[in-house]
DNA sequence: TCTCTAAGTTAACTAATTATTAAATAATTA
DNA sequence: TAATTATTTAATAATTAGTTAACTTAGAGA
């Protein structure tokens, strides 16, 4: 997908920070919408769709996080992207505005690279279709992917790096077999080589802290969770 | 509400940009005062209740930042609108402005027509009447924004800026760990580089004054607030 | 059933990350 | 300017996570 595919709604009461943003936007070929109010930005949403919006959190009339509501409200639009630009000092919307659903946060004063690479990790989200909620549950398995957390039951269970990772990506798919080389890749990187063991022993402790028989193993070819 | 009924303060020490704004002004219509340095912003300011004032940052004897500092501790002028003007917009000041309550930055050399939008723009938020927030509560521990207090049970815990901030920001959601990076992003910014250390040190203050067990660590993630 | 290979199990080992100090800077205030 | 307070760093301790190695077990196919 390139990045000419992606529609950015630019909402800001601020021309030259319209201005300079879209700017930006543009030389990455994004294609850019712009609304210079809370109520503009509704009406283009509703009409093009956007993947994300950013919007600033102070404007008059309707500020961001109102905005945002709104635009939350509509139908079909309950997971689009949304990031707020904020002044650093007013970090009171933060509050506010992880409440309607932000998705990022970016202050002012924007440096262009910053800004472009934290769009970039945004809509990156949308390809690798991380499903926006970021708790997924099995039965009496939850796993609160923001807060760190597997609940099981009423246990809290806490999971350290590694084995979370892992956790969360053989449950992204119950049923599915991942390979061993797949998993290597997914949870420890390219870069990094470890021997085939340490494979086993996370499953271990994912068996022995979640439930033995949650895992299955397909062998000569991997792993599987199941539910 | 005409532009003829807000009153709207210039402060400057420089005549010819006193001129050049107020001419810009008054052509909008709007009532402009003019003071020529700190110690007299805060006499006409005083007597004459403006509904925004605009200051240099730059002024002899007495800055903006103080100026503002000082209007904002007279009785009735905590929510009066306060923009700057400065000269460089990536200069340190703004930082410091935005700390003392600035609601704008207006960066030279200023261009009329932008100048006037801003000061619109401000203006509008006057009626739109945004309440400017507030205090977060969790249980026995209450943070009050405005007065930069965080209470727990009676006694009240002064934190210095970059601890507050580190709360507030990990108070906004609670349980949700933010990463080292972004906290690195929202309280220090995106020009400072600090070591990583520096994140812990200030998390260990928090523990100390806040309580230990508020704050928990997520090895290899980052931290959250949890009560 | 035997054999061969993949996977399971441990505990020791190593590496990585965070906590804790105290001391050095920096910023603010008096 | 001195004094105070805040912030950052640097060194090192503590802790936790991750890896390996050696060995055991299990299962598919001859």
């Amino acid at each position: 997908m390139s990045n000419s595919e992606f529609k950015i709604l630019l909402v800001d009461d601020e021309d030259d920070i319209l201005e300079f943003l879209s700017y930006n936007l543009r030389k990455e070929e994004f294609t850019v919408l712009i609304a210079q109010n809370g109520k503009q930005a509704i009406e283009v949403a509703k009409r093009e769709q956007p993947h994300l919006i950013v919007l600033d959190v102070m404007m008059p009339d309707m500020d961001g996080i109102e905005t945002c509501r709104e635009i939350r409200a509509l139908s079909g639009m309950k997971d689009v992207l949304i990031a707020f630009l904020s002044a650093r000092s007013e970090d009171y919307t933060q509050i506010a505005g992880f409440e309607v659903g932000a998705d990022d946060y970016i202050t002012k004063p924007i440096k262009p690279r910053v800004f472009i690479s934290r769009i970039k990790a945004l809509l990156r989200r949308l390809q690798s279709n991380t499903p926006k909620s970021e708790t997924l549950e099995f039965g009496n398995i939850r796993i609160d992917k923001e807060k760190h957390i597997v609940y099981k039951g009423q246990d809290e269970i806490n999971l350290p790096k590694k084995e979370f990772r892992l956790f969360v990506l053989l449950s992204s798919k119950p049923g599915k077999v991942f390979t061993r080389e797949y998993i290597l890749e997914q949870v420890w990187g390219d870069e990094v080589i470890v021997g085939d063991r340490t494979i086993d022993v996370h499953i271990r402790k994912l068996r022995e802290k979640i439930g033995d028989d949650y895992f299955k193993t397909i062998k000569g070819v991997g792993y599987k969770f199941e539910f």
